[in-house]
DNA sequence: TAGAGTATCTTTAGTAGTAAACAAAGGAGT
DNA sequence: ACTCCTTTGTTTACTACTAAAGATACTCTA
């Protein structure tokens, strides 16, 4: 037992996060895709098969050469807790190394109550449970709005009407967890990068259709969160002169336009529904409504002049479409497309566009890749709950190889 | 003399180019700089101190501790040459690794010629002179275009009507030395990382006003160039719909508006200027002709909306305002700051935007940082040409130690 | 069936880097 | 003057990593 090493080891802790999110590999696979000498894996891999993290298991048939002995992950039970916060409920998810979500709960919440962070960290702590969490290697926390300072401690959100609240010091006095903060749809871009459509891109925008507009920005193979960690926020492009208010006090805000609440006025103007719900209009535009589609039409317009601006500016290899308001993209799609396409540079205009299917815990999942994709994080930029995240990893060896 | 050691040492041409980014630095200031122990420099400036390449300047008065030993750069000889290719014209400069300007050239040059790309080559190793190349450590190309490919070899750019032009390998095998080419855009806004406003901070938005609108756009202390190259391409942001036609084929682009073709275009139709040049509308605009100031303003008025819009994206810490166009600011300035405070977001409303002084070679200056960045890129991501600068800047090492 | 070829893994010898203890050179309080 | 404090720079002992050469285990070809 060594009583060294008692500082971080990036790579140990790549290795296994590797084999997690890619499935198994041989040394020669991870030393091409960790950049490392053959030499150190033999090492480091020695060491993890010992400590009974890894398993060698069967050869593969051979390439041409020496047959691979491909190396998988020994233990299943490391994984991560992923919370979404929204105005009026949680969501929690629980995935594993590979980002395998293996439970889910829901639970309602009042981000406006006095208590709010108090029942918070109640129903977290309820889900994770009691007993035994060395597994965990921590907590990722998606929310509508911006972390403030190098410590990840301090909240602001508009949507929750939070105003510098310690969310992080709570979560991890109360769990003893690591715990990493996020804007929701920045740890859904990550999500998208480490195990979506956006592996292998260095350059993607995520955008999210849901009560409002966002995007997650992928850059040089990093989250773009900005300076204040308000990044992504195009929801609030300026796209009419003189149009409607926006929650934020400018007028004309892409948002204001084509959120959920821009698309009620326009249904409602055009007197599709009176009263009722997004959903309604949805229902009518999917029942082949030209009116409602009609809406849906007018909105893509809008947003492919928008995305074609921000496409234009950081020249993505990719754009997702994802959210809640993705199910109706068909309707969508017929304004966006055109309008889409011609405003891009020529360069430009054969970019993708995928449209994913949406789930709902997607956002929660998303957030626990803030925990789950720091051992990729080359750079180390995490600060200190990173670094934390990465001792845990090799704590866990320690546990193991001494059980 | 040691035999080993023939591969690049980051860490040497780290030390080399932060004292002469940045002047004077004790050891001390220099482990902290670069993040590397104290042990490390004691050996590391034993080497190039052994060499030459460093001289031990005057102590430092204490501040309460050993008074520190200042370091100094021996060679002011180490330099880079930068490039700067506009349809008619080459400007080209001599800049030490301080980053100051020490010899400009500009030659006529018709980018359209059949023989452009040998007049390019012929210029330019006219300017390097003949003889010994050995204290240049490069040469940094800035166009109005995008570089394909990892080899950075071959050259795209609309606005030269170049397709696929091979202006590495041509000047690569002319001279000898290592060649970095990149949008021109992008080079200013990595000079001004290095050693202008941006300096110090890890997000910011270089917008340019010339013939054309563009951006350079630094985030996660890194310069995004996009998937293809083209990031920046803010000029052709959409924002009015069914408005005049744009080179890039679309209607209603930024450009189209905005820049010099635009804003004659808006001169003309209001009647201020008769043929002539926008230097005209400048001139009459400077001396308090309401209308020609007009036109400014309302310029100013439509790139702060998109300017807002791109913020509002990418949440920068500062916007730096430059080219040819800024000398003429005081006009924009006026539509300008109103619409683009309003069409923040609230936290972003404080936003600093800095206009910068503007002089012809700055263009050049910036292609130059390409070379001397190198040094600073941690990631290594330049390639195998910023592989060849590092190791040119430890080779001076060895010929100087030989001399 | 005996090479030739090729890809995987291992060993060896060496470099780059760090932490920690120490030495050096001053300032500030008593 | 003497001690304590602070900061700088150096030495020592160690870890992490790599390159290069070799060992291993297969396929393919003649």
């Amino acid at each position: 037992m060594e009583m060294a090493a008692m500082r971080t080891d990036a790579n140990r802790a790549a290795i296994l996060a590797h084999l997690g999110a890619r499935g198994p590999a041989s040394r020669a696979d991870l030393a091409r895709a960790l950049d490392l000498s053959p030499a150190l894996l033999t090492k480091l891999t020695r060491d993890l098969l010992a400590d009974g993290l890894l398993n060698e298991l069967e050869h593969q048939p051979s390439r041409g050469g020496r047959p691979a002995r491909q190396l998988g992950l020994a233990s299943n039970a490391i994984g991560a807790i992923g919370l979404k916060i929204a105005p009026d409920h949680l969501t929690l998810v629980e995935v594993g190394i590979d980002g395998v979500v293996t439970r889910t709960s829901t639970a309602g919440f009042d981000a406006t109550d006095r208590l709010a962070l108090r029942s918070l960290v109640d129903i977290t702590t309820g889900f994770i449970g009691e007993g035994d969490h060395s597994q965990l290697l921590g907590i990722g926390v998606g929310l509508p709005g911006s972390v403030l300072g190098q410590s990840e401690d301090l909240v602001d959100s508009t949507q929750l009407q939070w105003n510098q609240v310690p969310l992080g010091s709570a979560l991890r006095s109360a769990t003893g967890l690591p715990v990493l903060i996020d804007n929701n749809v920045s740890a859904l871009a990550l999500a998208e990068a480490l195990y979506g459509v956006g592996r292998g891109h260095e350059d993607f925008l995520v955008v999210t259709i849901g009560s409002g507009i966002g995007a997650g920005i992928v850059a040089n193979g990093a989250i773009v969160r900005g300076h204040t960690g308000n990044a992504g926020e195009i929801g609030h492009i300026p796209v009419v002169e003189n149009g409607p208010l926006c929650q934020c006090g400018a007028a004309g805000c892409l948002e204001a336009l084509i959120g959920q609440a821009g698309l009620m006025r326009e249904a409602t103007a055009r007197g599709i529904v009176i009263g009722g719900t997004l959903a309604d209009v949805t229902a009518l535009a999917d029942g082949g409504d030209h009116d409602a589609q009609g809406v849906f039409t007018a909105a893509g317009k809008l947003l492919g002049r928008a995305i074609a601006g921000v496409v234009n500016t950081l020249d993505p290899q990719i754009v997702v479409v994802l959210g809640e308001g993705a199910s109706s993209w068909r309707h969508w799609s017929r304004g966006f497309e055109p309008s889409f396409r011609a405003a891009l540079i020529p360069r430009k205009r054969g970019v993708e566009v995928a449209v994913e299917a949406w789930q709902d815990d997607r956002w929660a999942q998303g957030a626990a890749c803030l925990v789950l994709g720091t051992p990729f994080d080359a750079t180390g930029v995490s600060g200190e709950q990173g670094e934390r995240i990465r001792t845990r990893l090799t704590e866990v060896r320690d546990t193991e190889a001494s059980a």
